[in-house]
DNA sequence: CTGGCTGCAAATCTTTTGCATCCTG
DNA sequence: CAGGATGCAAAAGATTTGCAGCCAG
């Protein structure tokens, strides 16, 4: 078999192992975070190459970037439209699914064409309550 | 913007200057943007000190920090709370004040004690409109 | 005089890019 | 051999930090 998938890009063994670690995955890491991972089990991987994995993903739609954290690009396997709750203590992300979608009333769009919507709740997560500050 | 800035730390000249470009600004500028408009007509401004003042602001509820903009954070004098609507192509970004608050279903809390909602609204500005592509 | 502020430069961090090398077909 | 993929290192951008000098109270 052909070491091409159908969209067009050859699965090599470092791409395979960023898509399995991926796949599923609720982290919503960043770059740096695949590449510590990944770089134990494969000494070999370069970051460059996680950087050019994940732009290739991008585009075609195999993930998405969100720019919720201030501090670096994280990315989502999940691309199907969601939500997000983030611990503004310790900064975990955790999906929420819609299902209760939200429309912009129409007079306030300000002539923009709409194309999607993304709702970030903040909040403070279970195990941060547990500690006082 | 509030006002009560007196509190706790000197208005210099170039904190003025800060605070005046800042004052009812509705472009969500970055530091850099800050710094490049007003070292114009004040030659001794130095970036460090912009980004001071934006930290200094930050902490005192003057401004938020917006992490709308993958590539730089950007700043709002709008601490009201209100949400956004972003252009794909141009990157501007809009305000959207509230009055359709929007709370997020009990059952989806995740345990999460939610303190702040922000929602983002992606679309094609009427300017990219106008323009194929 | 003292402490806060400024501005410069250096340091950091994240991300991108250039390029030589290495497959793989 | 050709073209894509990899990995290293350098570059680029954004932000932070260290520090000496300055200024106002």
């Amino acid at each position: 078999m052909k070491k091409e998938n159908n969209i067009g890009f050859k699965l090599t063994p470092q791409r395979l192992a960023i898509l399995s670690y991926l796949d599923g995955n609720k982290d919503h890491p960043s770059a740096e975070d695949i590449y510590k991972v990944i770089s134990k089990g494969f000494p070999t991987m370069s970051l460059a190459t996680v950087y050019n994995t994940l732009d290739l993903l991008k585009k075609h739609n195999g993930i998405s970037e969100l720019t919720i954290d201030p501090d670096k690009k994280r990315f989502d396997p999940n691309t199907e439209p969601h939500h997000h709750l983030i611990c503004t203590r310790c900064r975990r992300i955790e999906d929420v699914q819609t299902g209760f979608d939200f429309s912009l009333p129409l007079n306030n769009t300000r002539g923009f064409e709409i194309t999607g919507t993304h709702i970030e709740f903040y909040g403070v997560c279970p195990e941060c309550k547990k500690s006082p500050e």
